[in-house]
DNA sequence: ATAATGGTCAACCAAATGGTTGAATATAAC
DNA sequence: GTTATATTCAACCATTTGGTTGACCATTAT
């Protein structure tokens, strides 16, 4: 009875993971340039991955032999939403969103306007 | 550098602990009401709310000899705002929600006008 | 005062996590 | 054909997790 929110949640929980993610927001990536910014072996990285895909956060496509990684925002759907069955708190408030952005991801700024 | 999102995603990953936070949705309970339907020891109940705790999505008030548990929902407010940021999903679209609502949670059926 | 209730603590256990290394595999390049 | 690159696999290790049980501490009830 593992619950697809099972493997989200926990995907999500790892630091380095959703390091991963908000990598992967760029662009797609092969394993190795996935791994570059982490002080932290490949294969580590390797089933980091593996956890994400798992969860259904990324896909990954095998090309010649170098892997491509690919976010898959959509499966944070269920998770989101789920979230929000408990949303005593505005649907989506975007002045804490743009704060919020700034504050913990600020290689992404360029994208609060999506 | 434990990051808040680290324990609210670790919280949220266990079915157990999610069923919790559903049934404080109803009503502020005390811990052994909260056991209840659970087919667990009591003390294994208060480790999860000790980390429900932890990640700030319930608050404890001791009153007497019991402990009464309070959903925070405000809480889950900054990891709900994390993933909305991978949003390439409509920010709330309510036909999934509804839709959603009724296969995971029949139990708060109710909520969906909130 | 004694007993029952509400809850946590401590010790323990099995399984899962997050990391490491070294070997192995497959593709690409020279 | 040999070498280098991209990635995974397997074995291992320490720590965390999710559960148990039994003792323990308060508070309430008799």
């Amino acid at each position: 009875m593992e619950s697809r929110l099972d493997y989200i949640f926990a995907a999500l929980a790892d630091p380095t993971r959703r390091d991963i993610l908000v990598t992967l927001l760029e662009d797609d990536m092969a394993v190795t340039d996935v791994a570059e910014p982490f002080e932290m072996s490949l294969a580590a990285i390797s089933k980091h991955l593996g956890i994400l895909r798992r969860a259904g956060l990324i896909s990954q496509e095998q090309r010649g032999r170098v892997k491509w990684c690919k976010l898959e925002p959509d499966a944070m759907r269920d998770a989101s939403i789920w979230m929000q069955s408990f949303g005593q708190f505005e649907a989506v408030n975007l002045d804490a969103f743009e704060k919020f952005l700034s504050r913990e991801m600020p290689l992404i700024q360029g994208r609060s306007e999506t």
